[in-house]
DNA sequence: CGGGACGTTGACCTGGATCAAAAATTGTGG
DNA sequence: CCACAATTTTTGATCCAGGTCAACGTCCCG
């Protein structure tokens, strides 16, 4: 399995530097392993934490928890992935990460891998490249959330999580496993479960694809990509983990 | 004037260094200026792009253009921030990054802050925490545009800006200039200018602030932050900057 | 085999979009 | 300083995507 997801659209001319500070942020964090279960939190919002983990299975989320019971999640974390970097440099933040499924998870001590990003140019470059991806993947979704209507969110999510999970190994061809609840897609949607399920319905109804029992299979690529495709940015349109099929 | 917007939730650890690392930044770019007419690209979407910025005065925006017309602002930036500092990274980037007034900047080549980067462990710090704090704002407006009314993206973007204008000096007590016309302003929280009006209107009515002329005076603090409440996160509420009236 | 998630569906409601048009403001050249 | 055009703000009337409420079906696990 690889160890991460990738660079999608590195510069070239950093790339040794990055596989090499990638390489040793993974040695260091070998040892360690520490499992959660389904639901657990791997941090909690507003509190210090002194980890930086990489999520080796499962799948987790940053969540944020709104006063009045609304919840948003924020991120997905898939295999691979970085996670809780940002507390690297913030002594506290709002957002808790929690396991989406159970999760097992490589780890360092922040303390230590600061050292290490000081002493190895290439881990403080490796790290800035996961912060400047986070980023992003976040600038996608703010522009899915602020401009998207429903379908365009929900097929802009599939078609990204079945890339993600293509580039790690974990998809291929037209089915990947999907180990969230209406409820949560519709949390990171920014719908309501009820409205998730009828949208889940038209897809399946005019063949686009279909959800069952936490397996997605896209019976149409090219649909599915019509639907997203205002939502996807310049780089996601040519890349071949979204287009082929 | 300030030179930076300050290092809101950063750990104390690291203080030092980032202060180092920002001044050398800083003094790296002295040197250069650059003007920029209002509507003009600092960047643009989807091309490759060798500078980074530091805004000096005026007021910028991170936009995405949607083929069919919609437009979204990611992240406003404001006098003080580093901003391109993504492409550092990565070999294109889908948004462009556009004034919303004129702007004057200071630049550096890539290849120079990389290589500075490379040499001095506090300048790499420094741009890490930027990217950090960039996708913190992010994590925020995610929420915000995922789970926030109408009423909660507007107070807590009003906020935001006062907030942040104060730290660079250039908002004190009830009043700053917002230079952005309500269609932008609904192009950043994801609604419609008419929208925007009428939210503004009924903020007017109940004494929580008035725009005139692209100055914001705001009544009601306390009634600005209740309504903003549900999307401020747990650093914010409790931020001087943002509970002084 | 009973109870608690989770998924599914229908009936109805509402926040914000859309469409259209008028008023106010800003900028521009004479 | 004014006239005129372009941009921005404001308001009203109407519509609809998605929310809310309520119920029922289904799957799983102890």
């Amino acid at each position: 399995m690889p160890t991460s997801t990738g660079y999608p659209l590195h510069r070239s001319e950093i790339y040794d530097e990055l596989e090499r500070g990638d390489l040793n942020i993974l040695r260091a964090m070998l040892p360690s392993e520490r499992l959660f279960d389904r639901g657990e939190s791997i941090l909690i919002g507003g509190e210090p934490h002194d980890y930086v983990y990489r999520i080796r299975t499962g799948w987790a989320a940053r969540v944020r928890h709104i006063e009045d019971g609304r919840r948003q999640l924020i991120t997905i974390f898939l295999p691979g992935d970085l996670c809780a970097v940002k507390c690297l440099l913030m002594n506290r933040q709002p957002d808790a990460i929690e396991c989406v499924t159970p999760v097992t998870a490589h780890f360092i001590q922040q303390a230590e891998l600061r050292t290490l990003a000081r002493l190895d140019p290439d881990v403080a470059l490796r790290l800035m490249f996961q912060l400047g991806e986070d980023e992003r993947r976040l600038h996608n979704w703010v522009a899915v959330l602020g401009r998207g209507d429903a379908d365009e969110a929900m097929a802009t999510l599939m078609l990204d999580l079945r890339a993600r999970l293509r580039l790690v190994g974990l998809a291929n061809g037209n089915t990947f496993k999907l180990p969230m609840t209406q409820q949560q897609i519709g949390e990171h949607l920014g719908l309501t479960v009820v409205h998730v399920n009828r949208v889940l319905r038209r897809f399946r109804e005019s063949g686009v694809l279909t959800v069952t029992k936490s397996i997605v299979t896209v019976h149409s690529s090219q649909k599915l990509r019509q639907l997203a495709s205002p939502m996807l940015d310049v780089f996601e349109k040519t890349s071949p983990a979204y287009n082929s099929d």
